[in-house]
DNA sequence: CGAACAGTAGAACGAGTGTTCTCCTTGGTC
DNA sequence: GACCAAGGAGAACACTCGTTCTACTGTTCG
């Protein structure tokens, strides 16, 4: 009857796709495993995607619906333009001491394809403009005087802190990045 | 006679390696892929390396090597302390608009692998820290009031930038990232 | 009831993986 | 000349990969 019913093993299938995805990496995510931790049949997957390129794509999507949604809300939690602009470091800061960190999804699947054509990469390049379209309408409200360059300079402290987070372990980037976002806006 | 004479055989293969690597990942580079590209036999690798892995961390710490002096060089080739820090970002435009630029072999392959202690993880990581410490180096030569803080965000910037570049494709990342570093550095 | 469908369990296949092996050639060195 | 280490070409092994298949189990609905 109703078409657009929400399929629950599809669901279960992206979940544990995405989460797998995100703790070892497309490559060590195999069809094996991928069973076993989800507890589908085969079958089961490949009634739903037509091979493991169309699931790792999917999933990805649907990380970075999921992964907007809650850094946009977390950051969106104070009154200010100016203090959102600022709390983009805080709300990163608390993901990278959230248990089971591993830096973005999106630049660690950039890294393990060569081509720059992969699905995979286009994917993660809609992220970060998304990510920048969203600094940008911040800067906007924020009052900014070039809003689009404002925003491409702290989606690259945002940026840089994530790398410097996973490939260091250093945590307080965010702090430092902060900082350098507060001296950039005047504050 | 000589012991520490060169050996050409064992460096084609890291320099195989290193380039397959940077291109298209880890996993991406099998060993008959190296074999044919190499032009060497299986023999040769294994007479030379234990497994894959060793092969894989010898061929990232000669590129970690050949990169810092390749960084440092080009950045040095400038008068004062100032210019050196800005010229950071300079090199780092040049590496971005060269052809084949892959983005960071230490970020990718940290992407890759999932579990932080393995010895890739750890190369990434003592590269990323021997370029903090060379900025540290410049920034003290600058007589920054804080040469440890700037440095690392001075790192931020050049993470983010390379990241940036590699994932959205934007190599004015760099020209980004130095206008921050004159703002930061009061220039 | 019975047809249709979504699902599980697991075998099977061909291709590719890292690794080891044998056989052959080459270029020195006692 | 005898020896031996270095190297090449490629077969072979055990394993894993993505993918497809068959056989069976419920559930739903006309």
């Amino acid at each position: 009857m109703n078409e657009s019913i929400s399929n629950e093993t599809r669901d279960i299938i992206l979940d544990v796709t995405e989460k797998l995805i995100y703790k070892s990496g497309i490559a060590a995510t195999s069809m094996d495993l991928l069973v076993k931790t989800a507890g589908v049949s085969r079958k089961s997957i490949y009634r739903y995607f037509a091979d493991k390129d169309a699931l790792v794509v999917a999933a990805l999507q649907r990380r970075d619906i999921r992964w907007m949604h809650w850094f946009t809300n977390a950051v969106d939690q104070t009154e200010t333009p100016a203090d959102r602009l600022l709390n983009l470091f805080t709300v990163l800061k608390g993901w990278f001491d959230s248990e089971g960190f591993r830096g973005c999804a999106f630049i660690n699947t950039s890294g393990e394809t060569g081509d720059p054509q992969d699905p995979v990469r286009l994917v993660a390049k809609e992220h970060k403009q998304k990510l920048l379209d969203y600094v940008c309408e911040l800067c906007t409200e924020y009052g900014a005087e070039d809003p689009q360059l404002l925003a491409r300079q702290l989606l690259i402290l945002i940026e840089g802190a994530i790398t410097v987070a996973l490939v260091m372990g250093d945590h307080s980037a965010a702090d430092n990045a902060q900082c350098m976002a507060r001296k950039l806006l005047g504050l």
